[in-house]
DNA sequence: ATTACTAAAAGACGAGTAA
DNA sequence: TTTACTCGTCTTTTAGTAA
């Protein structure tokens, strides 16, 4: 079963809508003569990954069911290979929105500056909120939150303490932070970046989101 | 390169600690001969992948750190397949006067028959040339420029090569054009059409354009 | 333009077996 | 026991072309 080209039609779409593409572009993706193209794209066809229908300059190649099982079955595969000890954690977990409290407290320069001196960027005034899944809540127990952010004092109130972890979500380094308070959810992360991650990932409620806990 | 036998050794381990293993013993995992395990696993070294021990009853066999890097590749097309939903992308910028270059190139036989071929239209002779903002310049670094423009020969000169992807404009189909060169500025996209788009869409320097991609 | 057949070359495989 | 060589066979690939 040839998971490598089904990969490439997936990084290009096919899961998602119907794919244009003929068996010469495809040659070219996957580094082959057009005949083999052809025949990986007919055997694909045959062992139901993918679907086709052909037009008079190419044709519509769209993934199966059964074809975006088998990707997620490679999928769990990596995701297991990195997710023992010492090497590396992934959370994942669907969009959510938040209460808008982070953008209130990010703000806050007494937060904001050991952002930018502990994390080393300014953060967006505003945080990604995740609803993490089962697995995902119990490895987040485990990791170490190794950023600890100071509380401080106002003049009108006192702002409490809490900690971070840094993370990596596409291809954007930011960081998870966790206000030390006693009734705080274990199953949401909320995540800081310098960017806003919702519009720069053009994601939306209810969208999965993988993030790489990093050093 | 073979990476469904490194990804069956990093199950069973081999990234994180050596692993014993004879040859026998691998060929039941991936379900070959012996000789083709041993055959796999000598390719696998010569490839950097893992390196091996030889012992009397088997090998000790760890996966590199080019081998976990493969590794780590693989994960992250699996994640970005899996990561959002649809998605569509948006550039956004404002108009801004290109140094006319754009007409002149545009004009080319050598380049014009090749978009023709390629895009699918014949380009009016001139670039729309908007300056992005700092969110698009980001999102614009993750495109993949999947159309090829290759280079020719004059009598005169040589005229590089360059890529394209496929872009909407209100409802008009066009293309962002990027030239292969080293000092091509990231915050600039030239845009061609089958049509004049300044006069089509009314558009004026400082206007702004919101420009979808689209495969 | 396409897709995909045939034929021949190239590559992968397993049996036997040496070291 | 191992690993891995040779060699015959089977599979995959490409070039040339048909449809």
């Amino acid at each position: 079963m040839d998971i490598q080209s089904l990969k490439k039609l997936a990084l290009l779409g096919a899961h998602q809508k119907p794919l244009e593409l003929s068996s010469v572009e495809f040659a070219e993706h996957i580094d082959s003569s057009q005949q083999t193209a052809a025949r990986k794209l007919k055997a694909l066809e045959e062992d139901k990954l993918i679907s086709r229908q052909f037009l008079p300059d190419g044709q519509l190649i769209s993934i199966t069911k059964n074809g975006i099982d088998t990707l997620h079955k490679e999928l769990s595969d990596y995701l297991e290979i990195f997710s023992g000890n010492g090497s590396i954690k992934i959370l994942s977990g669907k969009l959510i929105t938040g209460l808008g409290e982070g953008q209130y407290y990010i703000s806050l320069e007494g937060y904001r500056s050991q952002f930018r001196e502990k994390l080393g960027f300014d953060p967006y005034p505003g945080t990604l909120n995740v609803k993490l899944d089962a697995k995902s809540i119990e490895i987040r127990k485990k990791i170490t939150q190794n950023i600890k952010i100071t509380g401080f004092t106002d003049q009108n109130r006192t702002f409490g303490k809490g900690s971070c972890f840094r993370v990596r979500i596409a291809d954007i380094e930011g960081a998870v932070i966790t206000p030390e308070r006693t009734h705080y959810p274990e199953d949401i992360i909320e995540i800081i970046a310098p960017v806003n991650l919702r519009n720069y990932l053009d994601l939306k409620d209810g969208h999965n989101v993988n993030v790489e806990v990093i050093k």
